[in-house]
DNA sequence: TAGTTCGGAGAACGGTTGTTTACTGGATGA
DNA sequence: TCATCCAGTAAACAACCGTTCTCCGAACTA
């Protein structure tokens, strides 16, 4: 561990950081294809040229930021899937889970749910991209578990999303909770988050017995 | 039928009707906090400061344009619900007039779906309080449905808050399969989707009967 | 130590933006 | 018919934008 990296390219990767974390902050109140290029830099302290010796443009940056925000998910995924609990306390684990992920990357959450269906397209597919690994990676995990006894992979992965979508929406929900000054708002978010992840649960225990027809 | 509203009323709206359209039409590719008010009059054909005569920003044409693109909905969701078929009926159904509805207004989706969590407040808010409404409207409709039976009015509208992002999504994905050139990507969503629906209607069926501690 | 690499600075470019102010001409209503 | 209203026009404003080109100086390499 004497160089690992350089001077230079450490500089280069510290003002590269410094430009994603100001233009995730600006992107609280505005949305990706409206922010410019000297804004960011404008934040960060540095000349409007220096910007193209890290991104092209700011397409460029914001599928830095797509990797930046949801490459942590994975981990998030296998923490809460590994356990072997009963479906309640599942349940109340990933509710949990995904609570204190809003409130310690509140930015991220922000951006994701934003630019999933933003103006700029290299994003929005980036994001496309990195959720359906997550699907993938959730879809692989509830095959493990005995429920799922009998299911093709079609199933699985058709839950999976109706999962994924669901954690995703309850992220953003609780999001909007938080910024309003409403008081309880986002306990109530919380609680009827529980109430539906119960509810799919049940659909999923019944799912195999209800199946008939093909269709 | 013989004045109704005048010449002059008449044509005001018109051209108001035309930058709501044009509006639309732009913002097929780009988000409304980067839409810009003389790129909106270029294409309607007329002078920047005339947009003030309609407008007094583009966040307000933005409230304008949520009305008109969820105002719709309300019938849709009546025709849906007013039908008395069995489960699976109304599931094939419902998936059918998103499908129907999607195809029909396109750009009102494509915006909705980016405006919902997009960089600017008031529409933001338009879009909540316009869903919100329409989740009250299913919950009144799920409400009458025998299956309800012993439900709580807290439970039901949790349902219904589910089934209304569940559409919502579907719409989006549906538009983004058709947006993208492959085959048969909106068939693939339309099945996932009505799998989906079934689930949750399953676990509807068997609510009460796994319903032991209250929490 | 001498030469090269490269992140950043600075100035300048043409173009676009939102907004103001004053004005025009046809529909409106007495 | 005549005064009033008002949707749309035209010009000008300062501010900002993305991008190009040239240059500097510190970190690298040999």
């Amino acid at each position: 561990m004497s160089h690992s990296l350089g001077v230079r390219q450490a500089q280069k990767q510290k003002t590269r950081q410094a430009l994603l974390d100001a233009a995730l902050g600006l992107l609280e109140e505005q949305s990706l294809s409206s922010l410019g290029l000297r804004e960011v830099t404008r934040v960060v302290g540095i000349a409007p040229t220096a910007f193209y010796r890290h991104f092209r443009d700011m397409g460029e940056l914001g599928v830095a930021l797509v990797e930046e925000a949801l490459g942590s998910l994975h981990v998030m995924v296998r923490a809460i899937l590994a356990e072997q609990d009963g479906a309640e306390e599942r349940i109340d684990r990933t509710v949990a889970v995904v609570e204190q992920h809003v409130r310690r990357y509140p930015l991220h959450i922000r951006f994701v749910a934003r630019e999933r269906h933003g103006g700029v397209r290299a994003v929005r597919q980036a994001i496309a991209g990195e959720l359906d690994r997550f699907a993938e990676e959730v879809a692989a995990a509830l095959k493990t578990q005995p429920v799922s006894e009998g299911w093709c992979d079609d199933d699985v992965r058709m839950l999976a999303e109706l999962y994924v979508d669901r954690l995703v929406m309850t992220a953003a929900a609780l999001l909007d909770a938080e910024a309003d000054g409403a008081e309880g708002a986002a306990g109530q978010v919380v609680r009827v988050a529980r109430r539906q992840l119960r509810l799919i649960s049940i659909g999923r225990r019944h799912w195999r017995e209800e199946q008939s027809g093909d269709r």
